[in-house]
DNA sequence: AAGAGGCCCTGATAGC
DNA sequence: TGCTATCAGGGCCTCT
């Protein structure tokens, strides 16, 4: 389950690995991912350059060298190899696979450059890979999208105005890509924990206060995980270097019935369905 | 317009 | 052992 850090993780490396690099061949072996992969794909990414590797939320943006774009999104499994002429490199910890090798299964997309290749492998195919035509194209595409956490809108006046006149738990806003962009049901548990705030506390009712901790541990979070590599939520070992640690520093993701990690607090980590999607909070430290 | 719920998908795991 | 049911959840869609 990628969100932004494991994003920001995969477009660092992407970007050193194929900045300024030419496309040679496009190779797709299955178009039906999240949306089908357009027929003229491939003819659209051959013979031109990628520019550059950006990333907003938890999109990967190719620059090509025409002024358009190739959006990739991950999904919740997707993952994106590097297969060199002599080894191979994987960018991303957070699928199911523990294999540190290349799957052999769900290589739907290839993309050759000259001594190397990209691979985007998506077991559930909950991915996409689509071309946006220019920069007002790629506006358009991200407009419903709220600030991400670091961005300087993403401020208490923003936040306590918009839970004012708002009707929701926390932790759905907290995953609503409307709201607030890159935040996914992994480190929204954690954002609420070091908050101390219930996850089922309805937004509206929080104060100021509250919410000036959930903006600040949202950016600290996001960032101590980029700065730890990311998360990988199964515990594989791999030759290339390229794992993520942060999931040792969950305070409560997954640790539903373990003991809470505040000192002197003597609870367990429970689990809740927070509108099917399974939240963990420490009851007594989360009042 | 906000918010609830459904759907897409495969693999791991639980239960019989 | 082999079957079926359930769960994992990001984004987009429909309905109220």
């Amino acid at each position: 389950m990628p969100e932004l850090p494991e994003v920001e993780i995969i477009r660092q490396s992407l970007n050193k690995k194929i900045k300024q690099k030419k496309v040679l061949k496009v190779i797709i072996r299955n178009r039906n991912l999240r949306f089908k992969i357009p027929l003229n794909f491939e003819s659209h990414l051959k013979e031109k350059k990628i520019t550059k590797v950006e990333r907003f939320s938890k999109y990967l943006i190719l620059n090509i060298s025409d002024n358009s774009f190739c959006m990739i999104h991950l999904g919740m499994s997707g993952t994106i190899h590097i297969l060199d002429n002599k080894k191979l490199l994987k960018l991303t910890n957070t699928s199911f696979y523990n294999s540190p090798f290349l799957p052999k299964k769900h290589n739907h997309v290839e993309i050759i450059f000259n001594n190397f290749k990209i691979i985007y492998n998506d077991p559930r195919r909950f991915g996409f890979i689509q071309i946006i035509k220019n920069k007002e194209e790629l506006k358009e595409r991200f407009r419903h999208l709220g600030p991400e956490p670091f961005d300087v809108k993403f401020d208490i006046d923003y936040v306590y105005n918009y839970f004012k006149k708002r009707k929701k738990n926390i932790k759905n806003f907290l995953i609503d890509q409307n709201f607030v962009s890159g935040i996914g049901n992994i480190y929204a548990s954690e954002i609420l924990f070091l908050s101390k705030i219930n996850p089922s506390t309805n937004a509206n009712l929080l104060n100021k206060l509250e919410c000036q901790k959930i903006i600040f541990y949202a950016k600290k979070v996001l960032l101590k995980a980029i700065e730890k590599g990311g998360s990988s939520i199964q515990n594989f070992t791999n030759t290339s270097g390229v794992e993520g640690n942060f999931q040792k520093n969950f305070n409560v993701y997954q640790r539903e019935g373990l003991a809470c990690k505040t000192i002197g607090c003597t609870d367990l980590i429970t689990k809740n369905i927070i509108s099917k999607r399974s939240t963990f909070f420490c009851n007594t430290c989360q009042k």
